[in-house]
DNA sequence: TCTACTCGCGAACACTGTTCGTGTCAAGTA
DNA sequence: TACTTGACACGAACAGTGTTCGCGAGTAGA
């Protein structure tokens, strides 16, 4: 990245458009005039959060970067949250979509989707803040979730544990990637970095009244343990593996057995 | 404060008090004088969210609803992050904590907690949000963890497992709570509330073009079907099994079979 | 060419977290 | 008891935020 504006011109769009969610509010039409457009909006938005972090990210900054105020977004967006909520699937966009390939070993293409998300958010900063609870819409999320459930599918995993799979893994790449990118910006961004932060940890854990909190103290090692790397492997694993015992029918339905369904419910 | 100041006075702060961890910044020693007090500050702070949500907690507000200026809160926190630590850490507080019971079933009760941790959240309405990636080091917290790490450990499990393990559990039941937070927050709070939203991403989704979607199409019912409780249920259990089969050594070591680990670093 | 109307956007509003410096009060000393 | 000292509370201000209003410029139609 030279400090031009050329960095990453390649748009994440691709194929034909997806019929835009009817409770998409548009305040205006898109305006004709040259120099603004909703995806030179994006661009520059993005270009933004990738330089200087999600909270950078001011509809001021954004306009002045573009040579204009802040009121003329709102032309193209209703609001802040909606031009982050269409820059998050511009992102989603980079992420290759998952193919089950001749091997036919499924799990290790799940994994390898997930490893992929994973670091396509962690290329954009601390944007996957904003993926949050609203059920995604975008285009490209749509083709994700489309080419992903293709797979689990064609795994033979029955509907329902695709889909609330498919949901958990979203939750838990999120989760794990919003984790990381706040190390990031901490300033632990490789293990080197953070491994000073992980030793104080360490050794306030190993600080600890041994009578009260005997299994810290003894744990903190283990605590403080594993790069994130390794964490997000277990994790995924975990995860998928878990998914694949749905798939072979050899499921114990455990849901049944330990099963409180609701029991934490107000 | 007429009526409103005898709400919530059970304290959730158990036992005696941790060792403050070493870096956690005081600005100034607390004040002797009468009205305020870290604790007045916290409750008062927890009442508002609890009537407003964490949005509407502002530095002022919580000023005023103490009768004093926004400087004085300073005095007891360095800034507004670490007024939200602490106040997580008095929700974090009301959880029970799990202890193993006479009938050995340690996943239970692991399953039990989970729910137990949810509903506390949830009680709170969108306080979950600031629950991210600093570890927890509060004392409330540390109590939770040393507490959930005695029952996996007396489960046999080993100590890498159960740290990673119950790292994964919070991530999974705070990402979760935000999740649900976010549509209470919507107006979506019991599933009655919710079903027009579903039945509207629903219909959406096998409105899709079916050549392109065929998946989403044929699945737009399963994708939306089930309460919230229900898929927490099954993240849940996908996780503490998983977790499960580590304990009794009949783990397949996946993440050697399919290990790319760092396959998704830059 | 003149009118009509659309749309960009400067300025303003109400809010945020945080800091500075002042005024006041309580404890310590003579 | 009277004075001094120092610490503490907090009003006011600063630099920022997202969003709205309404003026004025510029284009399209007559």
């Amino acid at each position: 990245m030279p400090s031009s504006s050329a960095v990453v011109e390649t748009s994440a769009l691709h194929g034909s458009a997806v019929p835009a969610p009817p409770w998409r509010t548009r305040r205006k039409a898109p305006a004709a005039r040259q120099p603004l457009s909703a995806e030179a909006v994006i661009e520059t938005a993005l270009r933004l959060v990738d330089r200087d972090g999600l909270d950078a990210l001011s509809m001021r900054r954004v306009a002045q970067d573009l040579g204009t105020g802040p009121a003329s977004l709102y032309a193209y967006f209703a609001n802040k949250d909606e031009l982050l909520e269409q820059l998050l699937d511009r992102v989603v966009g980079e992420i290759p979509l998952p193919v089950l390939d001749a091997s036919g070993d499924w799990a290790a293409v799940v994994k390898r989707s997930c490893w992929d998300s994973r670091a396509v958010f962690l290329a954009h900063r601390d944007l996957v803040k904003v993926a949050r609870a609203n059920i995604p819409v975008g285009p490209n999320s749509l083709r994700y979730t489309e080419a992903m459930l293709a797979v689990l599918r064609g795994a033979g995993i029955p509907d329902k544990v695709a889909a609330w799979g498919m949901d958990q893994m979203s939750l838990v790449i999120v989760a794990d990637a919003v984790e990381t990118s706040i190390h990031v910006s901490h300033g632990r961004q490789s293990e080197a970095d953070a491994a000073p932060y992980l030793a104080q940890i360490r050794d306030y854990y190993a600080s600890l009244p041994v009578d009260r909190f005997p299994n810290l103290v003894a744990m903190a090692p283990a605590m403080t343990e594993g790069s994130g790397d390794e964490r997000f492997a277990f994790a995924i694993d975990l995860m998928v593996d878990g998914l694949a015992r749905h798939a072979t029918g050899r499921v114990v339905e455990s849901s049944r057995v330990s099963g409180f369904v609701g029991g934490g419910g107000k």
